[in-house]
Order: structure tokens, then C-alpha cells, then sequence
DNA sequence: CGCGCAGTTGACGTATGTCAAGACAGGTGG
DNA sequence: CCACCTGTCTTGACATACGTCAACTGCGCG
């Protein structure tokens, strides 16, 4: 991944890939897509509801989140994006943010303006397809939050989102002997399974002792995947993962 | 609505042009569009999860909802959709449907093939972003449910719940006098908000005392839009309605 | 070396869940 | 037209998962 950086669009042509094997023409296209990198360190906005950006970003390396505050000052986090993701395509059809998006851990992240987006998209429709695509998945991800959060105790609301995350991580190499990164505090987890951080300590303290994960600093390794699906209540179908429904 | 039934397109069209002009041409090609209209009871399956469609459905009249269940059995409702909605246009781009859509209230719904929206969207691809408009709204609209169920308490859920109702409602002219029908039972805006059902009854109880809702059977009216607001925590931005944003 | 943030722990409070009984209403059949 | 039945709503008593608060610990970083 860190050498391709060199060629910033490389990512999203493996992205779009995965989805159905793209023509030379296609990733030649999206090679041209002129992009702006930033570096960014944690715990800064990236978008900000209200905003009408003109131009949509890509996760190169690190974490972002989706979130929203209540009233009350809650903050809900509605998605978490790692590399490959694509948080906010979806300004190229609602000109108004509805939500934040913020770097959770160092980032870097490439930006696209919407015309060169739309560009690409209009020579090579079947990349509108696949933006699309990636839109209707995260949307399937939200809904399974909403199970999540609407349904589930808090062990299986936490054990739930390793399982999301380990998988999401490995499609994109980011997985090693079952063993990922997981820059987040537990308060951002908190906000992401809608529990008090303090609860979502003494979770994980539980998760632990039962031997279903291990972590040490903001590692994380799943010692037993069938047993964190259990804990999980996991079914990767809503990932829409083709092919893939294991680690 | 009821007179346009005989020309069953007209609420597809006007949909779309909620979004942007359409052209008499766009017009005319969907019109040709078929559509296949059933009737269906309240509490009746239209797709299930593990389904693999061929054709997507637009509500007609009536309400439906989008839901799944968890391990233990529990129902998470994650939409409500009412007359002219598309609840299940991410068939077209996810082979398998990750959750099960059924009626609420009898309903009537109009099906159309797959291939015929894929004809209609490459011979005019403002018909596309149309619909993948749609389905970024629907988006939006899953990220609120996050924020509404992870963060707040059931009394602000149900009124939100209720704004959010309204204002669509509204917007396909089912709303007379700031009342609408919600042929809902309790157990079904219970598995929406994600609390339990005698809660949802104690909660409506108190909302009424309070003035800010009044019902009737199922017919619900809000005496004062700026309570109800209020008591929802509720700002219409996420819903993304155009040039609207009160009743 | 010390500051500060993240995590932990314990005591305690509460919003909401559960269970079970009763009231009510709409529809059906005689 | 009445009697019944079924599903929905309501009510009360009680249980509990989780939240809150506050003090303490430990580690990383300047």
C-alpha cells in the first residue's frame, strides 16, 4: 500500500476491481483523475455538516469516522472508513452535507474534484455503476448499525463491529495472522455502538476474559473468528464482500 | 392520488421531478416504462432477505417497512416508507437483498423489471443520478435512525420519528390540516425506535399530555409543528428536500 | 520528571425492559 | 343485533442493563 502511494489513484482503481474487472481504458481513465493529497493528523475535521463541498476524498491510510452531535452534545458515530473508503460520494448528488466526517488517527486522504469525478463517470458509465455501488453498501452498513445499536446488548454490539471491521480491514491487506490496528479510544467506540465509554470498558474487559479477542496497545487479534461471530451474532452478507465470507 | 393509479408511472415521474425538470422526452420514456401492479394485505412479505430480484418496486399507496432480525428474534425496523417511495432500488446494483421489506397497512405496489429501469437509466443518465439520488436519501436518512437511536431518549425518538413522518407525509400531499394517517401499531413504532413496546405506549401517553400530538385511531395530528420540533430534536437538513424545510 | 489523557474501578442512580393482568375495540358468526 | 374472539393498548409491580460521577492508575510525551 505505502508504495503505491506514489501513484495516488491506484487505490481506487483496486477499489472499483474489486467490484468487476475494469477495461485498460477504464483504469487509464481513472489513473488521469487529477487528485490532491493531504496529510492530516488525528482528530480533524475533514467535511463539516452544512458544508457544499465540491469535491469528494478517498481514505488513503488511517481511519475516519462519520458522525453527527444531538442537541445534548452526544456525538453518534455512524461509520467508520478505513483505507479504500469513500465517505462522502454521495456530495456529488446532495449538495448539503448532512453529517461530519473527522480523521480518528493520522490520515492521508485524496481529494477529487466533482467535475473530474463526474467526467470519468460520464465516458465510462459503468464507473457511475460502481460509485453507486459503493454507495449502496454503505448504506447497507448503516443498517446493520441500526440492528446493532436498535437490538443488541453491548457485548454483542461491540463484538459485532470487530467482526465488521477485521473483515472490511482484511479486504484491503490490512489484516495479519487474524491481528489489525484499531486506532480508536473507547470513547470514539462509544460513540460508534451508542454505550458509555465506561461501559464500553468494562465490555471489552469481558471480551477478554472470554477469550474472544486480545489486544495490546491498539492491536487487536481474534484468537477464535467462529467465536467472535458468535459473540457477534455476525453475517457478513450485508458487507456485499463478493466472494468473500470468512477471514 | 388515487386518479392517478389509471397511469401508474405518474408518481415515478413526479418523484423525479421533485429532483429536477424532467424533460418531455424523460417523461415520455418512463411512462413507456411497465409496471407491474399488485395489491397486497398488511403484514405481507414483498422481498426477503437472501433474495436475489429482478425487479424493484415503487410504494403506491400505503406504508411499508424495511427490516431485519437480530439472533434472539428481535425486530430492527431501519425504514418506513410510504406512497411514491422506492424502498428497494439497490437491487439494481446488490445481487442479494440484505434485508426483507413488508407491508404495513395494505398497500399497493408497482414492480418493474430490472432490465427496463437499466434501458430507461443508459438512454437518459439524469434518470440515473435521479435514482441514485434517491437512494443517497434513503442513506441519510439510516444515519439519522443511527443518531436518533443511539442518542437519544425515547421520548425525543418518537417525536422525532413523527417530524420526520410529517414532513414526508407532506411532501406527497398526504398531510391535511397537520394530520396524517399512521396506520402503525405500537409493536411496529416500537421496532422502529428500538424500545419496547408498553414503553412506546407510555411515551405516546406522555406526548400527548403534553400537547404536542394528538391521535385519533390512527390518524395523528400535530396542533403545534415548532413543539413537535422541538420536543424531536428535529432539523430537516437530512432529508434533503429541496427548497422545503417546514410544513 | 511531571503533566495529561486514556483507561479502570466502585458506588450508586435511572431509563427502560419484562411480565402479567385487565380494558377496549373491531370484526365475525350465529 | 348480540355474543364472542382476537389483536391492540394500557396499567402496575418489579427487574436490570446501562449511565453517571468521581477517584484512582498507568502510560506516553514533552
Amino acid at each position: 500500500m505505502v508504495d503505491d502511494l506514489h501513484q495516488p489513484n491506484s487505490l481506487m482503481v483496486r477499489k472499483l476491481e474489486s467490484i468487476f474487472p475494469l477495461t485498460d481504458e477504464e483504469k487509464h481513465a481513472l489513473q488521469q483523475v487529477p487528485v490532491v493529497i493531504k496529510t492530516l493528523k488525528a482528530d480533524q475535521e475533514i467535511v463539516s455538516i452544512g458544508d457544499r463541498p465540491q469535491h469528494c476524498c478517498q481514505i488513503l491510510e488511517g481511519f475516519t469516522c462519520v458522525y453527527k452531535l444531538s442537541y445534548a452534545g452526544r456525538r453518534q458515530i455512524m461509520a467508520l472508513h478505513v483505507p479504500g473508503d469513500m465517505p462522502d460520494l454521495q456530495s456529488l448528488h446532495l449538495e448539503i452535507m448532512d453529517f461530519s466526517i473527522a480523521s480518528i488517527s493520522p490520515c492521508t486522504v485524496g481529494f477529487i474534484q466533482h467535475d473530474d469525478m463526474r467526467h470519468v463517470c460520464e465516458r465510462f458509465p459503468r464507473l457511475t455503476a460502481a460509485f453507486w455501488r459503493e454507495t449502496l453498501v454503505d448504506a447497507s452498513i448503516y443498517r446493520e448499525w441500526l440492528l446493532n445499536i436498535g437490538q443488541r446488548d453491548a457485548y454483542t454490539r461491540i463484538a459485532h463491529l470487530l467482526c465488521e471491521l477485521l473483515l472490511r480491514l482484511k479486504a484491503v491487506g490490512l489484516v495479519e495472522d487474524m491481528t489489525f490496528t484499531l486506532p480508536t479510544t473507547q470513547e470514539e467506540l462509544a460513540d460508534a455502538v451508542g454505550i458509555s465509554p465506561v461501559h464500553v470498558s468494562r465490555t471489552l474487559q469481558t471480551l477478554r476474559a472470554d477469550g474472544v479477542i486480545q489486544t495490546e496497545k491498539s492491536r487487536v487479534t481474534v484468537p477464535d473468528w467462529q467465536r467472535l461471530v458468535e459473540a457477534g451474532e455476525f453475517d457478513p452478507l450485508y458487507l456485499h464482500q463478493q466472494g468473500r465470507n470468512g477471514p
